[in-house]
DNA sequence: TCTGGGGTCCTAGGACCC
DNA sequence: TCTGGGGTCCTAGGACCC
């Protein structure tokens, strides 16, 4: 049997956490650039609120203050979820952990109603020593796990966890959802399906598996497995990612090349800091720039392009200037940009990308750049130095210059705000 | 005025090989 | 005049997830 653990409303749990006054209170937290709604309170649900909808729109209920707006603090986020996965390490077999709000685990040796009640009492312990309310789904397979979880938030007599073990809850429960609640089923499959007559999830697990196959290939299949009580999702071995991305949108629309260069210089800097992190370094950078997809009145464009290195490297020299390269094959002039991004990908580790046969670079100066990325590191962590970085780099943080206008301190994670606090 | 960011997997089609 | 068969690898695009 597995276990989902899905922490409610998370980032609006989060912020929560350290203003208990807004229990029972509506709360949204944003996107970046506090540009629409990612996480509501169920009070903000039942006010109408969807997810993604553009926060420029919900000025009227902020000004009477019905609602509470939060920009985004994924320090916090992390931090808070890092508790919740470490308490879950602790009481489980083997736990997967799936995103910064859900995890799966496993328990041996446990009968289903045992195993039922120490999920209880995990609930109520998340709750009591991290902040955090979160629901439990028990079923034979992920997505099945996954639709108790839903029904242990959606109704309360379940007291957080909802055990999914007999056939026939089974086929209840999949008779109760419709199918485009289903993991797997997306925005654009649940309309297709359902103009084939499909409108819950037992409709579809009924359907034979060569019809599922014809239509929907792999993917589909799998899905029509899993709620079928036969496991076919893999763990992901999150290990090593096969990509890194690093973007963002501009509070602001950029039209010129140097201001454009700066930007894809400091997402191309944070790329290769990520793969310095984690050990890893990467052949191929693609560099992309979006023209505004909401204004029809302006030309379109939205092109990338990717440069490989005859190196692997993690370098901000290497990584950065073949960003830029990039960049100047696809910028054009004349064109109001609201968005750029740089992806990392062709990732391997520091021993396969040692002993390449072709390596043209000298290594001592490979050598030295390696030594300089690590002093600009360094630089970004110590205060007292101020930031050394290339001149291309545009600096500060390469998140600056979005809006940000409602975030919450740094609780957990600033010790100023921590000696607050306590 | 203001509309997010970061991933994964699969498939079809093209380029290339012998 | 007539022009095969069987592979692999890569890429772009589309679907999905949080």
């Amino acid at each position: 049997m597995y276990a989902l653990v899905d922490c409610n409303n998370f980032f609006v749990s989060c912020e929560r956490v350290f203003r208990p006054d807004l229990e029972g209170k509506a709360v949204v937290v944003l996107s970046n650039n506090d540009g629409c709604v990612v996480s509501r309170s169920n009070e903000a649900k039942a006010m109408g609120i969807k997810m993604g909808t553009p926060f420029f729109q919900l000025g009227k209920y902020c000004r009477s203050g019905l609602l509470t707006p939060f920009s985004s603090n994924y320090t916090l986020y992390g931090d808070l979820s890092a508790r919740v996965m470490s308490l879950l390490a602790e009481e489980s077999d083997h736990l997967e952990i799936y995103s910064i709000d859900e995890a799966f685990f496993t328990l041996d040796g446990l009968t289903p109603e045992a195993l039922e009640a120490h999920c209880r009492e995990l609930v109520t312990r998340i709750r009591q020593w991290v902040g955090i309310p979160v629901s439990i789904g028990i079923a034979p397979t992920k997505t099945l796990a996954k639709l108790a979880s839903h029904f242990a938030k959606k109704y309360k007599g379940y007291r957080g966890v909802c055990l999914m073990e007999t056939e026939e809850k089974r086929r209840k429960a999949l008779g109760m959802v419709p199918l485009s609640e289903v993991w797997g089923i997306g925005r654009r499959l649940g309309p297709r399906l359902q103009a084939k007559g499909m409108r819950t999830a037992l409709d579809f697990a009924g359907k034979s598996r060569e019809w599922i196959f014809e239509e929907l290939h792999v993917p589909g299949l799998r899905t029509w497995e899993e709620l079928n009580g036969i496991p076919a999702v893999e763990e992901e071995n999150g290990e090593s990612r096969k990509s890194i991305c690093t973007s963002r949108s501009f509070a602001d629309m950029i039209e010129d090349f140097d201001s454009l260069s700066q930007r894809v210089a400091d997402f191309a800097g944070a790329c290769a800091r990520k793969l310095r992190a984690e050990g890893t370094l990467a052949r191929k950078v693609t560099t992309f720039i979006w023209s505004n997809r909401f204004r029809e009145d302006l030309q379109q464009y939205y092109p990338s392009a990717t440069y490989c290195l005859v190196t692997a490297s993690n370098t901000n020299q290497d990584i950065i200037s073949a960003a830029l390269k990039g960049l100047r094959t696809i910028y054009k002039p004349g064109i109001r940009y609201k968005k750029a991004g740089v992806t990392v990908s062709d990732i391997c580790s520091e021993e396969e990308a040692a002993g390449v046969l072709f390596d043209e670079g000298d290594p001592l100066i490979r050598e030295k750049e390696a030594v300089l990325s690590v002093l600009m590191d360094r630089s970004r962590q110590d205060g007292r130095l101020g930031e050394l970085r290339l001149a291309v780099q545009r600096g500060g943080h390469y998140a600056d210059g979005i809006r940000s206008e409602h975030r919450s301190p740094l609780y957990t994670t600033s010790l100023d705000q921590i000696i607050k606090v306590y």
